[in-house]
DNA sequence: GTCAATGCAAACTATTTGCAAACTG
DNA sequence: CAGTTTGCAAATAGTTTGCATTGAC
C-alpha cells in the first residue's frame, strides 16, 4: 500500500521531471522514496538525516528538491508555527487543515471543506481571486488540556 | 481620534509594565507611539527606521518591545508570506483576517466571525481547546487579476 | 541602591547561492 | 558533448543573546 503509493509518487515525479526538461536522478529518486516512507508531516532537518546512507546528499539538494516537489503538487509546504518549514506529501491525498496541540506537538487533521467554502464566499465579496490559503489553529489537544487543568 | 487612541495605547501599555513590574521607559513609549501612528500593518524594519531619530533605538529593543506588545495584547504579528515578520496593531479593533494580494502586497480584510465559527465547530468536533489561529489567504485582488488576464 | 532596560556586537539558524566537478540524456 | 545536477563552502537575512553601561523607581 504504502510501497505502491511510493513508486506511484517517483512516477508522477519522474513525469513532472520530463515535462520540465528536468533530470531523472537517483538522488532525486532517494529523495521522494524518503520522503513517502517518513511520518506524514516533517521537517527538512529530519528528512535529511534519514538520507545519511551509502551517499551523502547534501542539504541544499534536499531544498531544491523539496521545491521542485512543491512545484509538483506532491509536497505541500505546513507551518506549524515553529521556525524552521515543515512539509507534508498530499499526493492522493484530500485536502485538509490543521489543529497544532502546543504542548505535546501533535497534529490532528480536519478536512478543509467548511471552511473553504467560508473562505471562497468572503473572497467572492471582495472580488479577490484566491491562488491558496493556509490556516493554522493553535491550541491544546484533548489530552493536554486535561492535564493543563489540574 | 488617532491620536486619542495613541494616547490610549500608550496609557494601556504602561498599565500593562506596571502590572508586570517593568519599567515604563521613554524609549517604550516612543516605540508604541510611532506603532500607531504608522500604517495599520508595518514590518520590522520600517517601524525601525521611522525611529532614527533624535536619540537612536536599537533593533534589539524594538524586538524586545514588540515582544511586550503582543503580551499586553495590543500588537499581534501576522504572516504575510514573507521572509520576515509583519505586525499590526489590534488596540480597540474587532478580529479580522486578510486576503493577500501576491502580485500588488495590497491587504484587505475581513471580519472573521464566520470562519470563526467553522473553526470553533471543527475543535469542538475534535475536542481540541484553541488558544489562537492565523489565516493567510494569498491570491489576485481585482485590479490584478483584472491586470493578469490581459 | 537595586533591578530592569538599553545598545552594541557577536551568535544563531534556516535557507539560499556561486562555482567547480560529476552526471544525464 | 551540452546542459543539468550536485556538494561544498560561503553568504544571507531576520532575529536573538551576552554583557557592560545606563536608567527607572
Amino acid at each position: 500500500m504504502t510501497v505502491k503509493k511510493t513508486s506511484d509518487a517517483i512516477e508522477t515525479f519522474r513525469r513532472y521531471l520530463k515535462l520540465h526538461n528536468h533530470n531523472i536522478t537517483e538522488t532525486r529518486d532517494r529523495i521522494v522514496k524518503e520522503i513517502f516512507m517518513m511520518n506524514y508531516h516533517f521537517e527538512v532537518a529530519d528528512l535529511w538525516k534519514r538520507l545519511h546512507g551509502e551517499t551523502q546528499i547534501s542539504s541544499s539538494t534536499v531544498y531544491r528538491t523539496l521545491d521542485l516537489l512543491v512545484e509538483a503538487g506532491l509536497v505541500k509546504m505546513v507551518d506549524l508555527g515553529e521556525a524552521h518549514a515543515h512539509y507534508e506529501h498530499i499526493f492522493g491525498r484530500r485536502d485538509h487543515d490543521h489543529l497544532v496541540c502546543t504542548d505535546c506537538g501533535k497534529v490532528i487533521e480536519f478536512p478543509a471543506t467548511a471552511i473553504n467554502d467560508e473562505i471562497e464566499k468572503t473572497a467572492a465579496e471582495k472580488e479577490f481571486t484566491i491562488s491558496s490559503h493556509s490556516i493554522q489553529i493553535y491550541g491544546s489537544c484533548r489530552n493536554c488540556a486535561a492535564k493543563n487543568k489540574k
